[in-house]
DNA sequence: CAAATTTTGTACTGACCTGTCCAATACTTC
DNA sequence: GAAGTATTGGACAGGTCAGTACAAAATTTG
């Protein structure tokens, strides 16, 4: 019918998303994207509508991306709800690793990224960062009671505030990835957590 | 001698930290600046030199800012060291509804903001908050020792752990805060990081 | 009051920004 | 192989960006 496309467009996607997650999303230019994807200017306009379109699908490709074996993790009914937070975190530090810039700075979380640089003024990216926020909640609770249940989680507060809580350090462990800290640090701050759910 | 400046530089500065705090680095940009300070734009880059230059004196006078109360906080020798943490996070809540936008929405903490938007480009502001990092170290960790010496805090962990874990729980807060959350949510996540420093 | 000096407003510069246009191209289907 | 159609590259457009130039204004000192 008539000429087919010669790149990949998830293969574009990532490369997008991988832009935006490293540099921000005001500091990366179209011309960035491009060099990025690999693509001209028209092929991304023609696939992707415009930099805030191709952001909003890369920044929802990002949560897909990182919500599915987050949920696995937090859903294991093999492991105890003491365990699946544990594993959580040590997901998080790993992640955090491994897509480390190639001077091996962090990159952070393109989520956290965003509800810091742009949650504010961008109503979309606000949204899909929201609904994100309350499955992983959710998920969280779900765990949480699994280990009041086995009684790995003996901390009394409700499950709504022991996973806001555990939501809370995973954001200041991308902060503090961001800032510096090495990968003892992180884990010492998750294990450090993990003491506030067993006082 | 000559003619004096109308304006007080002080004055500026602080309405042009306010701008960056609120919106980015990459998102203020100079015409912004002259609004929120109601300076030329002469004026500015005669007192300030550049947007850069104006940017790194705008977030050495955050840091400046904040660090001095929260210091007298963590080293007030009439609390217990536990007091004094609890009181640090009230600080942190406190100052986060102090510094809103008129639309309600959290504006974070500039170090944080600086930390995720821009730390990894600009080795100068990321200097700057490397040197506020260790000191507010130093000063949790003061605390924490004294807690554990009023059997305040009973952790076993080393109060440079600790001290991370308490850093990165602010963090946390801060993206939560930006993320949404409410003054009950923030304060229920500090009261159960609170757990861990006594399990 | 005049000279010296700094501030201030405005216009300007060149670069870069996002997004569009269009002709050339390449592929599929008939 | 021809017709039709979507993709592609490159030039282009209008706006905004950080930063500069310069002359007019304002103030102090002599």
């Amino acid at each position: 019918m008539a000429r087919p496309r010669t790149f990949d467009e998830e293969r574009a996607l990532d490369a997008a998303m991988r832009a935006f997650w490293a540099n921000g999303y005001e500091a990366t230019s179209t011309q960035d994207l491009c060099e990025a994807t690999g693509l001209g200017r028209s092929s991304i306009y023609n696939t992707f509508t415009s930099k805030h379109d191709l952001f909003r699908r890369a920044l929802a490709r990002y949560i897909d991306l990182m919500s599915v074996p987050q949920a696995e993790i937090l859903e294991d009914a093999g492991r105890s709800g003491m365990e699946r937070i544990r594993a959580l975190f040590t997901r998080i530090v790993d992640t955090e690793y491994e897509y480390r810039e190639d001077d091996g700075t962090s990159i952070g979380c393109l989520t956290v990224n965003t509800v810091v640089e742009l949650a504010r003024r961008d109503p979309e990216a606000a949204a899909l960062i929201e609904r994100d926020l309350d499955i992983r909640l959710g998920l969280l609770r779900v765990a949480l009671d699994a280990g009041r249940r086995d009684g790995t989680i003996t901390n009394r507060r409700d499950a709504d505030a022991l996973a806001r809580f555990v939501n809370a350090t995973i954001g200041g462990m991308r902060v503090s990835a961001q800032a510096g800290a090495d990968r003892a640090t992180l884990e010492s701050i998750a294990d450090t957590a993990l003491d506030a759910l067993r006082p």
